[in-house]
DNA sequence: AGAAGTTGTGCAAACGTTTGAACACAAAGA
DNA sequence: TCTTTGTGTTCAAACGTTTGCACAACTTCT
């Protein structure tokens, strides 16, 4: 059906290797021939098959991308947008596509993952890790195929991530907290199933610590990725700690819920007291108090990511197997100083 | 180095071509050969090619989506996600994979678009179009490629596209407007570049000449897709018409710029000025006041689409080649019935 | 018992490329 | 003049599948 090297060999009156030479740019073909083929290439609408090349150079040029559905849901809404962003922008630079592929629970992901190693042939992996699957992970090392991670997994030197610094950024906004005179800070988390969460738990230790406040685990309060639960969880929190004038939540979505509810009860934000999110989400300036939060480095995520996943997937020496990148304090006005 | 179709051969002892049909299910294949091969294949750790199988078959089992950097970013922002939700869930269902391709502008666009078709020899096309590209559309149809555009396109009925309702939909929402007794009632448009901004222009004057109400073009301000804008825009609107009581925003980002503006000038929503958005963008349910807004079923719009698609690749008949989805109307706290 | 049909398997060509080896020819060095 | 070197091209095998055709071995029918 298609037009294929032969049929612009027989047009150009030479033989198919001489074809794929010039394609290649090799340097034995005589100026002559290669004018003469590329016109024929021309002529008769030629495109190389991808197919075909990829058999014979056993690689695809493609990248798989592998995600469950119900993380594309919850991820924080600007996550994925902005992380495809900056991955296609560097894979597109270097001429690989993005295989994508998602599937709806934990274990399809698996399959889906492996199926584009194995059967598709991608040359490399990006796997978005908020829960990470030790299983699939094991399984890619095994068949040693290339994999970056964006997020982190714990106790594996060997494996190649990417994750912006969860302990750090938790830390930074309870120094915030503390350095507005606030003591009692509640922790308003995400499930502790997710590292992020732990990370973000150790940071929100550290902060304390450091401002010579003492731990007190019922000023944490663990629920799910959204709004009403954000809600539900403020509620016991202040239930417990009716003098509470702080409150960390790990994510914007939790901090709106917090918000909802403490305007409801008649409480004022930040007057009364102040909340302090994580993520910058594309709403947080624009809820009413506009939130203050933690912006993550998203897009540069994407880039470094695959980056390094083209350098692996090419033989290219890595000097740093995991990279966690800084992220930023945004001020606006749901904190306030403690008088 | 991986292990191939002949690898299995030698351990079961068999030739190539029969385990060719175990794989496939050729039932003239014994019960006893087809478990011996099943056997093989699990002990060596066999995974067939696709790309092998691709260039044998002329089908890759892949579904190309173009778009442009730009769009992901700007796109209202639910929408990219909940469109590859859809997508994803239905391509895989049937056993396809997303190749995704974006580029930083239209021209790339296009150029990715054909490479993926040439090239990576995609089996279908799919096309976020919110402007649209002519020159690609006419490119595809000339290869006669698969194609489905999520939007739409004027004067091509041969195209096969879905879309949401705009103009309908646009209706909806000022009608609300009128029926709440509002007769002076700004349009705070995006771009006219983007059809669907012209869609729902046309629907805006619908819903007012249906209410008796005659259309002035000096209610219209036509601005980027940014808060900002939104800003500025109702900004300009008031100082023409002071006396205006109702805005219908063709996006919420512009519904929110608008608010924001309306209250730093001391005007209230919905007391003083109602403000109808379009989208119902995650945010819309949490800002103050809440947003009245349309509801685009992204989801399903993903859903249809691939579905299109796919019967398209397999030659099925197609009763019909655009498909318009309904939108619902989210009444919240933004809106109100004039005095 | 021979013809006809059925069942299970193998052979070899094809899909569209790339690439090492071989070759023809010309130019250059001895 | 004879080797050497270099330049431009072709040959043919390989990549890992699928599939039409052929064929052998059984059944089944007459």
């Amino acid at each position: 059906m298609g037009v294929t090297i032969k049929d612009v060999a027989k047009l150009a009156n030479v033989s198919p290797s001489t074809v794929s030479r010039v394609i290649a740019g090799n340097k034995r073909i005589s100026l002559a021939t290669h004018e003469k083929v590329k016109k024929a290439m021309d002529e008769i609408g030629y495109y190389p098959n991808a197919n075909a090349r990829s058999l014979v150079n056993n690689s695809t040029e493609m990248i798989g991308l592998v995600l469950s559905r119900s993380v594309v849901a919850a991820l924080s809404n600007p996550f994925f947008p902005e992380i495809i962003r900056g991955i296609t922008s560097i894979a597109q630079k270097y001429g690989y596509s993005l295989l994508l592929s998602s599937s709806k629970d934990h274990f399809e992901e698996e399959e889906e993952a492996l199926r584009m190693l194995r059967e598709r042939r991608v040359d490399g992996l990006l796997v978005l890790a908020s829960r990470v699957n030790d299983s699939l992970i094991q399984k890619v090392q095994h068949g040693n195929h290339p994999i970056v991670l964006v997020g982190r997994v714990p106790n594996d030197d060997e494996l190649y991530w990417v994750n912006n610094d969860n302990v750090e950024s938790a830390k930074k906004a309870v120094t915030y907290l503390t350095e507005l005179g606030h003591q009692k800070i509640g922790l308003l988390s995400g499930s502790m199933e997710y590292i992020m969460s732990q990370d973000r738990l150790e940071g929100y230790q550290l902060g304390l610590s450091q401002a010579g406040i003492s731990y007190d685990s019922t000023l944490i309060e663990e629920v799910e990725f959204t709004v009403e639960s954000g809600t539900q969880g403020m509620m016991k929190l202040l239930e417990k700690h009716p003098d509470l004038t702080a409150v960390f939540a790990t994510d914007d979505i939790l901090a709106i819920g917090a918000i909802q509810m403490l305007k409801n009860k008649g409480l004022a934000v930040p007057k009364d007291i102040s909340v302090i999110g994580f993520n910058d989400g594309p709403f947080a300036s624009y809820i009413d108090p506009s939130l203050t939060t933690i912006r993550i480095p998203i897009y540069e995520m994407g880039v470094t990511a695959v980056g390094m996943l083209i350098k692996i997937i090419k033989g290219e020496e890595i000097s740093q197997r995991q990279v966690s990148l800084s992220t930023e304090l945004i001020i606006r006005d749901s904190c306030k100083q403690l008088d």
